[in-house]
DNA sequence: GCGGTACTTTGTCGATCGTTCCAGATAGCG
DNA sequence: CGCTATCTGGAACGATCGACAAAGTACCGC
């Protein structure tokens, strides 16, 4: 070995990550990137290999952040209906957290990049299918002791919650009122019965 | 007066429409767009101005085919859970149509260009506005005539529903299962009581 | 302290970006 | 039919794109 390197790879993707949120892949540039990161593109390339890369960089330290979280909140044990609430409720925090109009990247990677990468694609459909699976198997628990409606299979409302946090992600795009998603979300969890 | 436009104004939209759809915004270059419409750069320029111009155009012409139906049928004056399911198929039925990913420009704009772009903000607004309107106004009165559930105002429920759509086109692009987003729409209608 | 190696920086590559301009083609008017 | 205003396609613009190679720099093992 020789020479370390001297930037923090992860404080680098993070800085990345805030720009492909506020620009979305094709609208960032290496040139956005090298001043976000700090970094000139030599380094870039050499840790990532090429802008793909470091998307993909980005994408999975996104998931580790804010999808792994909601999952083990999922299974930490609590009460069905109030981690799920709780889970619904973090979401509309980030979605109308700051100014900065950071969209979510699973909902804008779904949107731009699905079609175009099959890593990018594959990435969401594993963070999708992991984050049902969650839901699924605290609905299941949660209908056995009849806390709620058995009149909808556990795989469906499964579906049907992670639908609705997409959709608040887009709304909230759209419009990023705090109140009026607080109340969709409520609905949402009412359909829970 | 002299010589008159050779081209079908619209038919070029509509052009650009599944080139911005499947490439989203940025994704999309003048030279993608000329060979969709068939057009000299030149021509696209003389008639939209700018890539904006003609982005604002598209957009506007799927409003015009996708958003206003939909209104219509729901002002239609039939029985509000039957065409609100209505609405819900349809969608299920753009979003798995054909296998040439078009994803919806509605979503698509909220994402990309929502945050860059006030015009496009502005019509997104309009667009979702106008639809939890006709939504409102459909749910309302069933509520009145005890057709669904008075647990939630028709206003909460009308932004429900509208969430859930856009849910449903973001899950769609991350796995366009018609099946499961068909069951996943039926869920949200059951909410309406 | 010295050689070697990995990392960083800088400059630059050809390609492509959105845009503009121009020369030729064409249709309406006198 | 000639004139001319308008439209057309394509050439060309400067800027910027993603990517890369070479040169400089700092660190490790010896």
């Amino acid at each position: 070995m020789a020479r370390t390197r001297e930037f923090d790879l992860d404080a680098a993707v993070d800085a990345a990550m805030d720009v492909f949120r506020s620009k979305g892949y094709e609208g960032t540039s290496m040139r956005d990137l090298s001043e976000a990161t700090g970094l000139g593109s030599g380094s870039i390339y050499a840790a990532f290999g090429s802008k793909d890369g470091l998307y993909l960089a980005v994408l999975d330290l996104y998931r580790q952040r804010y999808a792994t979280p909601m999952v083990d909140l999922l299974r930490s044990g609590n009460d069905a209906r109030a981690v799920i609430r709780e889970v619904f409720i973090g979401a509309v925090d980030d979605i109308t957290g700051d100014g900065r109009h950071l969209s979510c990247l699973i909902v804008g990677a779904s949107m731009e990049r699905a079609h175009q990468d099959v890593r990018v694609a594959e990435r969401l459909r594993s963070t999708t299918q992991s984050l049902e699976l969650a839901l699924y198997d605290l609905l299941a628990e949660a209908q056995l002791r009849g806390q709620i409606t058995t009149d909808r299979s556990a795989t469906d409302l499964a579906g049907f919650l992670v639908t609705s946090l997409q959709g608040l992600r887009v709304m909230g795009a759209i419009n990023p009122d705090r109140a009026a998603l607080t109340r969709y979300a409520e609905v949402a969890l009412a359909c829970l019965g």
